[in-house]
DNA sequence: CTGGACCTTGCCCTTCAGGGGAAGGTCAAG
DNA sequence: CTTGACCTTCCCCTGAAGGGCAAGGTCCAG
């Protein structure tokens, strides 16, 4: 049976598209279990945890942060399906990208505004004790 | 001629709705001017200082952040009506506000179709390996 | 004259997800 | 044998806008 050469994690991270720096730190995290080691000392990476890089990759792009999917990891290695959990993750990270985007639409209209007045605004007519009228 | 009772960092702040630590770091930053002090070396507000708090304030909620509000400020010292300054300030400010809706929004539709196929999945179908299969 | 409320500077801490770099060990090729 | 590309741990830095706390000075009322 032909083992497997070591995958270092330069190796591992250039598979994952990401850099070693995040790999060290994931593991710091909780996000990967303690790998396994070389005699010298060197990370040893499964295949398995390449395809739990490629799971952290699509998470981070639903915008969820490194607690959030070392949750749903959590789940996983307990041995259940975390599909209700993640659907729960989703459900939250939806509730709070409406408030933000709702926050942010405000202050956009409220600079709207702002911006209209100051475009018709006549510099002569600016009181120097409130800095500007239109802020 | 009744000269004012000098106003404490504290009063200021507090007229400001604001906290001490706030003003100095404020001025720390070139916010606020080198201000006045008693002999004790305590900071002695004037009324103008507090009126340019307001401004910072106003400015604030704007969503300006301190290097903007400081940029403006410094135009006014000067000498300058800075309503030019400010109107291409807003406008990068609508850019930027609009720049990140858009980011957001098309993150909260990617997220709604995985919710969407989450909320429709069957727990026993996910794939051990991939972690969740729908994210 | 003493207590408490205020002020001063200075220093570290916070969130997030790593980045930069030092000091030292290891591995493969020439 | 040496060089260069890896790897290890450890520690500090980033950005925004201050917060918390310590050690010490000051002001005012009782």
């Amino acid at each position: 049976m032909a083992r497997r050469l070591i995958v270092r994690i330069g190796e591992a991270a250039a598979a994952a598209g990401t850099t070693t720096k995040a790999l060290r730190f994931y593991e710091e995290r909780g996000l990967l279990p303690a790998v396994g080691r070389t005699d010298a000392g060197y990370r040893d990476y499964s295949q398995e945890t390449v395809a739990r890089l490629e799971f952290i990759r699509r998470s981070k792009n639903a915008g969820l942060s490194l607690a959030q999917i070392r949750d749903i990891l959590e789940i996983r290695d307990a041995g259940d399906a975390p599909c209700a959990h993640v659907r729960l993750q989703l459900e939250q990270q939806l509730f709070e990208l409406d408030r933000q985007i709702a926050e942010l639409t405000a202050l956009r209209n409220s600079v709207a505004k702002q911006h209209e007045f100051v475009a018709a605004a006549d510099p002569a007519r600016c009181n120097p004790e409130e800095i500007c009228s239109y802020l």
